[in-house]
DNA sequence: TTATCGTTTGAAAGCGCTTTCAGATACCGA
DNA sequence: TCGGTATCTGAAAGCGCTTTCAAACGATAA
C-alpha cells in the first residue's frame, strides 16, 4: 500500500484532466495522441500505478477471477490452474484460488469469501454441490462455468468432459479384449461427480455386455499410490481373480502396476491394469500405463476464454463436451487363457 | 457485482447508523450485544455480503496476499501453495496467484498486475532477481517473503531452507558410502538459484574431499521423467562410468531409476541414484528413492504466518532457516567392487 | 438531584477512480 | 468565410465502505 502518486497526481503532472487520465488507462483510442504521450510520460515520471480497490469501486469490476479447486497439490488441476491463469493474464485478469479440500463446507466458505472480495467470474470443479451455493453465486450475478464435468442438462456452464462416457470407453477397451472379470479402485464419490461418473461409467459398459460389477470388487479410497497399492493387495486375494482393474485416477494405477512388481505378477499377461488421466508418469512407467488422458489443460484455457467472453458481453455458449482419449499402452492385454 | 444490499439498506433495515453497522463488521467488540443483535438479523435477511472494493479502498487494505511461482502444474509448489492458502484463510485473507514459468519478464509483469490490484502481502519463490523488481515492491511498501530458499544475507525476508548445505548432505551420504565417481542431472540454473544452489552443493561437498565434478557429468534440463531417463543414458554411455548419480529433483531420478530397469542396471549395485524432494512416488518405485525431504507444506504455512503477523503490525523475525531431512531409500548403497 | 466521566453512537468527510453529460475544439463542405 | 457535425476534453457526481470527531447516553459519585 503505501505512498504511491494517485491519477490527479499524474493529471497535474501533465497538465490535463483527471478524465483524460482515466481514459488513456482505460481506452486510450480515444484520446488525441498528443495528449496521451503527455500522460503517458507523466505516468512514467510519477511511477504511477492504478489503485486496483478504485478502480473496482468505480467500475463494477475488479479484474479478479475466483477458482476453486478440490485440491492444488496434484498435478491434475495444477495444470488447470496454470491455464486458466495464462489464458486470462492477457487480459489483465488474475485468479484468485482456493483449495476446499474436498469438503463442501470449506468450499463454501471460500465462495463467500471470494464474491466479497468481488470476483468478476468463478470457476468451479465438478457440479454437485448444494442448491444454495449455486443460488449464492446466481444472486450475486457473476458469471460462473464448472470444469472437469460436460453438462448433463443445461443447468449450469460446463467445460469439460463426460466422465461417465470416458470411463465406459475404458471399460470396452478391455471388454473387446476379452476381459470378464472386473474389478475397480475409485476415489471416494461423496461429494465428487467426477469419481462417481468414472465408476457409473464403469458399470455401464459392463451391463451393455450382461457383466455387473459385484460391489465387493470395487474398492474406495484416498487417491494415491500407496493406496493403490494396498487395494490391488485385497482385490488379488480373493478368488476367483479379476483379469482386470480400472482405475479411477493413475496414482491408484501407478501402485498397482509396483505391487504387481512386487507380488511378481505380469502386467498384462496376469493382469491388465487402466488409469485415468495420463499424468506425467504414465508412460514412462513400464509397461507403460493405459489410460485416458484427459484435457486438464485445455479445460483451464476455455473455461477462462469462456469467462472473458461473458465478461466482455459477448453471447457466448460453452462449448460442447471436450474430447477425451484413451491412451493404450502395455499395460492392458487380451486375458491369458489360464487365468 | 449484480444487485446486493448495501451497508446502507443494512442501517436502514436494523434502524441504526451505517457507522454502526460498519463497526459490527469490522470491531464488533466495541458495539452494545443487543444493537449488534438486531444488525446481525438485518445482516442475515437481505443476505448481505460486504463489497470488498469498497472496503479496500476505504480502508486501505485488500485482504489480498499475491503468490508467484515458478510453476503451477507440478506438485512441487501445489504443495506450498495449498498450505499457504490454508494458513491465511481463517484470517480472511486469499491468495491471488500467478505462475512465471521460470521467466524473469512474466514474473515481473504479474507482480506489476498484483500490485495494481493491491495485495497487502507478497510471497514469491526464490530470491534471484533484478534489483528493480525488489525496488518496486520496496515502493509500494508491501510486505513480502521469499520461499524455498534461505537468507544467505539480510537482504530479504526468507522462509525456507539452505539449497546448497541440502545438496551437500546428499552428496556426503554418497562419498560416505564410498563413491568417488559422480554425475549430475540438474535443472536449469539460469533465474533459479534452488537449482543452482544445488549445484553449488554438490560441489563443495565434493570439493571437501578433493574431488571436483567435471563440467561434462553434469547434464542440465528441463524437469522431467523423460528428461531424467535420456540424461541417464548419456551419462552412462560414456566411460568411465560414474557409481552415483545425483539428481537434482524426483523426476529426474524417476527417470534415472526407470532406465536403470530398462538398461538393465541394477539400483544400487551397479549405480546409486539420489532424487530431491521427497515427491509421491519416491518411497513407491522400487528400490524407493533416497532423496531430501524439502518442508515444501511447511514454507507455505511459515510464509503465511510470517505476512499475517507482518500485517498485524507485530514486529516478526522470519524463521531460521528450515530444516531437510535425508531420507535413505534402496537407491543408494556402496559402489560395488567392480565398478 | 446534579456534575462528571467513560462509553457507545451517528454525521460526514473522504478513499482514488470511472463515467456521464455538457461544453469546447477541430474539421468538413458550401 | 461560416454553420453544422463529429470528436475530444473537463467538471462533477458518485461507487460502498471506514473512520474521525463530536454529540448523546448511561452510570457513578458528590
Amino acid at each position: 500500500m503505501g505512498s504511491g502518486a494517485t491519477l490527479e497526481d499524474v493529471a497535474r503532472e501533465a497538465g490535463v484532466s483527471p478524465a483524460t487520465v482515466s481514459r488513456c488507462l482505460n481506452n486510450p483510442g480515444i484520446v488525441r495522441p498528443q495528449l496521451k504521450a503527455k500522460v503517458d510520460a507523466a505516468i512514467e515520471k510519477l511511477d504511477y500505478v492504478p489503485h486496483g480497490a478504485a478502480r473496482s469501486l468505480a467500475s463494477r469490476r475488479s479484474r479478479l477471477i475466483g477458482a476453486i479447486f478440490p485440491s492444488l497439490d496434484s498435478a491434475l488441476f495444477g495444470g488447470t490452474l496454470e491455464a486458466l491463469q495464462s489464458e486470462i493474464a492477457g487480459s489483465g485478469y488474475t485468479p484468485v484460488v482456493a483449495s476446499s479440500n474436498y469438503d463442501p463446507e470449506q468450499e463454501r466458505n471460500h465462495l463467500r469469501n471470494m464474491l466479497a472480495s468481488g470476483i468478476d467470474a468463478l470457476m468451479l470443479v465438478g457440479a454437485a454441490r448444494e442448491a444454495s451455493v449455486y443460488r449464492l453465486i446466481r444472486r450475486r450475478e457473476v458469471p460462473y462455468v464448472l470444469t472437469w464435468v460436460a453438462g448433463t442438462d443445461d443447468a449450469h456452464p460446463c467445460i469439460g468432459f463426460d466422465n461417465r462416457a470416458a470411463a465406459a470407453a475404458v471399460t470396452r477397451h478391455l471388454l473387446d479384449m476379452g476381459h470378464r472379470r472386473f474389478a475397480m479402485i475409485s476415489g471416494a464419490t461423496a461429494n465428487n461427480d467426477r469419481a462417481a461418473g468414472r465408476m457409473a461409467g464403469v458399470q455401464a459398459a459392463l451391463e451393455e455386455r450382461g457383466l455387473t460389477l459385484d460391489p465387493t470388487r470395487i474398492i474406495t479410497r484416498p487417491f494415491g499410490v500407496e493406496e493403490g497399492r494396498a487395494a490391488l493387495r485385497l482385490l488379488m486375494a480373493r478368488e476367483p481373480r479379476p483379469t482386470a482393474i480400472i482405475c479411477g485416477a493413475d496414482p491408484f494405477a501407478y501402485g498397482a502396476l509396483l505391487e504387481c512388481q512386487n507380488l511378481g505378477l505380469a502386467v498384462p499377461d496376469d493382469l491388465s491394469i487402466t488409469g485415468f488421466d495420463d499424468m506425467w508418469l504414465s508412460a514412462s512407467l513400464p509397461p507403460g500405463l493405459t489410460t485416458l488422458r484427459t484435457p486438464r489443460n485445455e479445460m483451464g484455457t476455455l473455461a477462462g476464454r469462456y469467462m472473458l467472453s461473458v465478461l466482455a458481453g459477448e453471447e457466448t455458449l460453452p462449448p460442447r463436451p471436450l474430447d477425451f482419449e484413451l491412451i493404450v499402452r502395455g499395460s492392458t492385454g487380451p486375458p491369458s487363457q489360464t487365468a
